[in-house]
DNA sequence: TTGACGCATGCCGTTATAGGAATACTATGG
DNA sequence: CCATAGTATTCCTATAACGGCATGCGTCAA
């Protein structure tokens, strides 16, 4: 029945943050507890739009909110950015200087084989 | 006029890999190149899907195709994963015994102010 | 109690997805 | 030159994201 479109943006951290504002809002939080406001004034959003991304990101369980009188103070949970950590981390030799090194090693060896044949 | 909706998944590389598939095709290229109909079958999908979530892929510059044959072979381009490596990398400090230590401690501290006023 | 402040939610409209099935290439082998 | 293996593309449908705007709701101050 369910005809898949694309997958919702709470169904896991990768969807998430696929979304730019949202990875902002992140970034921010590094800094320590926003309340909503003046987290959407620094970023340059409206007020709604933070509330909803910061819903996304609440039900991923990106971000923690807490009630502080009459405002709602969000801060990073970064622990459910763990599995993009480890993800992204598979790639990591790809990146490596050592990994640069070596492949640049085995090209030059092709080159060579190539040129002596 | 354009009302945004979503970003479209070749955006960028962080809405490439959103898609599940998407991030087992990479996966899976890690170990060299594949040709369509083998990564298809490998990872259970249909051929039509696997050329669609490879042109997205190609799209981004996640991916590089080379003619053989009648065949096309895919293979990995990770440098196209960098931002995300960089971006997910500004949250590592979160990860680390080194910060969990100095959080703990912290909160010890915190608990010990409580207990002593 | 009544405002007002701080947020969350609802609704609307446009855009674009992912999957399935069918079809349109395209290079190769005979 | 033609049949075919190997891919890419198109059409279709259901789902939902995102932004703007308006509104609902809880909390605090006077």
């Amino acid at each position: 029945m369910a005809v898949m479109a694309r997958a919702a943006t709470t169904s896991d951290a990768f969807n998430a943050i696929a979304e730019p504002q949202r990875r902002d809002i992140l970034g921010l939080l590094r800094a320590g507890e926003w309340p909503v406001t003046d987290l959407a004034q620094e970023l340059g959003m409206s007020q709604p739009q933070a509330s909803k991304h910061l819903r996304v990101l609440r039900e991923v369980g990106l971000v923690r909110v807490r009630g502080v009188g009459r405002q709602r103070r969000y801060s990073l949970d970064a622990e459910g950015l763990r599995p993009v950590h480890e993800w992204i981390g598979g790639f990591e030799q790809f990146w490596n200087e050592s990994f640069d090194r070596l492949n640049s090693y085995v090209q030059d060896l092709k080159h060579d084989r190539r040129n002596s044949q």
